[in-house]
RNA sequence: GCCCGAAUGGCGGAAUUGGUAGACGCGCCGGACUCAAAAUCCUGUGUCCCUCAAAGACGUGCCGGUUCGAUUCCGGCUUCGGGCACCA
């Protein structure tokens, strides 16, 4: 009987299922290992080929630690709250627990039949009020902390409230705490929750009639969805990220990630150091203080006009009564563009003058402020000082408003553009003037804190994360109102669960405002729901211990699996979920809840897996096709076409005959008697007639040469176009592994010795896939596989074949089991030992010696093992006859071999 | 505009610290088995020159540099991919 892998991984699937092979339990006796995938959202369309590459890889690593005696948990879940379920419900008026509860049958389906070692006893769905009780439970104890600087970390707000009474804290004193109303005490708290309530400028997206964060925001359009999204001012909760920008930051450097995932999260944290200089600002006769952030304080006396955001609070105030009706109209304007808007006119230039004017307090000098929109009231102080000749920014304003361009930095020429280098002599600039830029730049800070003109500020691009949705499949917000006070829901209640509501579509109100009894100890309860990013948060903790209704984590489960050693993921989530999940894995750590203060130890983005689409080309106006060599001579049009009706990028005219109605009578123009289709690298979805569906790959193939080419087509962080072509060279590989132990239906393993041919290329292999695995180089493993079995020919001595066994299961898990036990063994083979590489094994019969002149020229003599040091000196006398040829020169000196050093003197 | 990353045969991709470029696989050419096909096995396969072979020349996006020697290091480009984008 050849290989056959439909009856082999349908037995081992359910012998798996039923012995509970993957169910791991905290085990102090063994080092532990936890290897972590993004759990997946389950959408309607259900996975393709792509989505399991990061699943394949991660399981190999979780069964290859397995394998070296490691104690793995290598859990799944399902991200089950989100937006697409309630846009399918506002449809079709299906609850979306409904269509969520059956994509995830059909993904559990699916991922079941590529062979995973989860274990599924842990499995975790985000909208489930089991799980749903810890996101609301660290929400509630968010809202009851606050983030106490000096220590640098999150502490119960109580410690705060009696800082109030006895001896103050901030603006508050304790005449002041005692003399307020419950009222003013809870706004005063708002100001420090790490979950606040605020009126904030929020992104909405009338489309999905909801607020999004920034990240979930692209262009100006919803990334869900696609639809426009325009500022608006509303009160919503938030989340206190900014206060931890710093330690975000920090953590990253000892964090195994990507540079350039670490770096995208700098970018997005943005650290800035600068200075905050006070400008005081005339307007009308009053003088209001206006303080500016720069990071350039040495460009202050380029300085010929100040900008305000429109937004700012300062404009009223800066407003004279001369331009008060111009700067009404324009701060109108700019509120009703949408941020698409916006960014598409980013290159064209607005603004007002305010009216009043700002004293450069360094030179006395009065200019005017104006106002302008490429000014943001969210980022530093919403003003600036504009410095046109060394910012281009400013530079297009004051071209614009023909303000003046003052240059400040010697030679520079600022008559087309300017001159943003930090480079060259200060000149304009009193103090300054001679000193280099650099230089001048921390001379300008001191001046200005020791002359009290300012005092140096770090700024973060990081905002706080808005964390109300107005919206129905998330979960509730444990906060009622009393008295418009929001008041948290006892512990105990919760999960406070989520109502059933009559219709989901949108009236403008959020849909729990229509659920009937919304309220708690008689109080109405909030009617916005979080995030989809609260429940993705610290479902990695939950893993640990999943069943507890006691604590998020118990403190023995979390003490031992600690955090995710390793976490494969796509990039997408750079900004957003991996920066919420470390704020929040850090706020539980300030709490002692957790004892890691960083949740993902290492990290791997794997590559994206698109689409390879075929055309074919109809001649215009006819339903005749040519074929691709040949269009060139045709006026023709380009049609895609089903890639399952095309194999080796060859059509099959009967079937595309048969795939259309239109295309029944179609003829065909041929080269060398078929006809061939172009093809194209896009984005694999149905309307490309490009997607591959994992199960298909598994009828035609089988699960585990659907694992081993996923990882045979390259680098896992490298993005690559799906080709099923080659999947049948990994095919082979396996019916060849197979035939190792069975001619037809005759077990024919023998337990003969192996020669040292053999063994060298099995611990040749064995050294490799160790090397390989630890640098997740998956794709030259499974190379050194095929040679090891080029190599060995037709060993089918069991000396061999067992160990080769072991070191195949991790990639082949289902062929593997079925080929260990045929060799007798009781235990599953993820039970087995990883083999024991032994060196002397694998030792060359040549051994290379590196030869050195002058200890800088290289060259490598290839010698038998056994070679005395004469031979070796005669090598490299002859060496040296190279060398003269080759480089006209020759002075050798030493020679170093391993083990020994020659000295050699050469005239 | 700014910040990362990449570029190697017909294709996916290999190549320790600079040391025989193209491992492994796909595809293709030829052969064996077969009435035939599929499957399987064997051989060849970077390009150019040549009837073939040998020999030779060229060859890791482009230009230059360092070196006896560069896919690898340095400088300057080009193209593609990804991220950020009025962040003062």
């Amino acid at each position: 009987m050849d290989y056959d892998f439909k009856s082999i991984e349908a037995k081992w699937q359910k012998k798996w299922a039923q012995d509970g092979t993957y169910k791991v339990k905290e085990d102090s006796s063994k080092p532990k290992y936890y290897v972590l995938d993004m759990f997946p959202y389950p959408s309607g369309a259900g996975l393709h080929v792509g989505h399991p590459l990061g699943y394949i890889a991660s399981d190999i690593y979780s069964r290859y630690k397995r394998l070296r005696g490691f104690n793995v948990l290598h859990p799944m879940g399902y991200d089950s709250f989100g937006l697409p379920a309630e846009q399918y419900a506002i449809q079709t008026g299906q609850h979306p627990e409904v269509t969520t509860t059956a994509n995830i049958s059909r993904y559990r389906q699916q991922l079941d039949r590529i062979g995973f070692s989860y274990d599924w006893s842990r499995e975790v769905r985000t909208c489930d009020p089991g799980f749903y009780k810890w996101t609301q439970w660290a929400f509630l104890k968010m809202f009851a902390s606050w983030y106490d600087p000096d220590a640098d970390k999150a502490r119960p707000i109580s410690e705060l409230v009696k800082r109030f009474e006895t001896t103050g804290y901030g603006a508050v004193t304790p005449e002041t705490w005692k003399a307020a109303s419950e009222k003013e005490k809870s706004d005063i708290l708002m100001g420090y929750r790490i979950a606040y309530q605020a009126e904030t400028s929020v992104n909405w997206c009338e489309g999905l009639g909801t607020v999004l964060a920034n990240d979930e925001v692209k262009d100006g359009l919803s990334v869900r969805g696609g639809f426009p999204v325009e500022q608006k001012k509303m009160m919503q909760w938030q989340l206190r990220v900014s206060a931890y920008a710093e330690r975000l930051l920090k953590g990253l450097d000892t964090l195994d990630w990507t540079d350039s995932l670490k770096e995208m999260q700098r970018n997005w944290i943005g650290k800035s150091q600068g200075t905050e200089v006070v400008f005081n600002t005339e307007c009308d006769g009053k003088t209001v203080p206006v303080t500016i952030f720069t990071t350039r304080v040495d460009t202050i006396f380029g300085v010929p006009f100040m900008v305000l955001a429109p937004d700012s609070e300062l404009v009223p105030e800066l407003t004279s009564a001369a331009q008060k009706d111009a700067v009404e109209q324009y701060v109108k304007e700019v509120k009703k563009k949408t941020e698409r808007e916006r960014i598409s006119e980013t290159k064209s230039v607005t603004g007002v003058f305010s009216g009043s004017y700002g004293i450069n307090p360094l030179t006395g000098e009065k200019v005017p402020v104006w106002i302008s929109e490429y000014v943001l009231a969210g980022y530093g102080t919403g003003a600036i000082m504009a410095v046109p000749a060394h910012d281009s920014r400013d530079y297009a304003f004051a071209r614009k408003f023909n303000l003046p361009i003052v240059p400040i930095i010697a030679g520079c020429d600022v008559s087309e553009q300017s001159f943003d280098a930090k480079e060259g002599k200060m000149c304009n600039s009193g103090f300054l003037d001679g000193m280099d830029v650099k230089d001048a730049i921390e001379a300008a800070k001191d001046y200005a804190e020791a002359n009290g003109l300012g005092r140096r500020k770090t700024n973060y691009r990081l905002r706080d994360a808005i964390f109300s949705r107005q919206r129905y499949w998330g979960e509730p917000f444990p906060i009622y109102y009393k008295d418009g006070i929001p008041c948290p829901v006892d512990e105990k209640d919760l999960p406070l669960e989520l109502p059933e509501i009559d219709s989901y579509k949108p009236t403008g109100e959020p849909p729990l405002a229509r659920a009937k009894d919304w309220t708690y100890k008689g109080y109405p309860l909030e009617t916005s729901t979080m995030p989809g990013f609260a429940g993705s948060s610290a479902y990695y903790l939950r893993y640990m211990d999943p069943h507890n209704d006691g604590a998020l984590v118990s403190g023995e489960a979390d003490g031992y699996w600690r955090n995710v050693d390793l976490y494969i993921g796509g990039t997408e989530h750079a900004t957003g979920h991996l920066i919420y999940s470390r704020f929040w894995n850090k706020f539980l750590y300030d709490l002692g809840y957790v004892c890691e203060d960083e949740p993902f130890a290492k990290l791997i983005n794997q590559g994206m897996i698109q689409g390879r689409s075929n055309f074919v080309y109809r001649i215009v106006g006819t339903n005749k096709f040519v074929s691709l060599g040949l269009k060139g001579n045709y006026d023709t049009t380009e049609i895609h076409v089903d890639i399952n009706i095309v194999h080796n990028d060859k059509l099959d005219l009967e079937a595309f005959k048969a795939w259309r109605p239109e295309f029944n009578d179609a003829e065909f123009i041929l080269e060398d008697g078929e006809y061939v289709c172009g093809w194209a690298v896009e984005k694999m979805s149905k309307s490309m007639f490009n997607v591959v569906n994992p199960d298909d790959i598994c009828n035609t193939y089988g699960a585990d040469t659907l694992r081993l080419y996923e990882m045979f087509l390259g680098p896992i962080e490298q993005s690559k176009p799906w080709d099923t072509k080659g999947i049948d060279g990994v095919n082979r590989f396996l019916r060849r592994f197979y035939k190792l132990f069975y001619d037809r239906d005759n077990f024919i393993v023998t337990d003969e010795k192996a020669t040292p041919s053999e063994l060298k290329a099995l611990h040749k292999l064995i050294a490799k896939e160790q090397e390989d695995i630890e640098n997740f180089s998956y794709n030259t493993t499974i190379s050194a596989f095929m040679i090891a079995l080029n190599d060995l020919g037709n060993c089918h001595k069991k000396e061999i074949l067992e160990p080769l066994t072991v070191l195949l299961s991790p990639f082949a898990p289902h062929i593997a089991e079925e080929l260990w036990h045929s060799l007798g063994n009781a235990t599953s083979v993820c039970d087995a030992s990883f083999p024991q590489y032994d060196a002397a094994l694998t030792v060359e019969d040549t051994v290379t010696y590196p030869v050195q002149f002058n200890g800088k020229m290289r060259f490598t003599v290839d010698l038998p093992k056994s070679a005395s040091v004469a031979e070796v000196e005669a090598a490299v006398r002859a060496m040296d006859q190279t060398a003269k040829y080759v480089g006209g020169q020759s002075i050798v000196k030493v020679i170093v071999v391993p083990g020994r050093i020659i000295n050699i003197v050469v005239k």
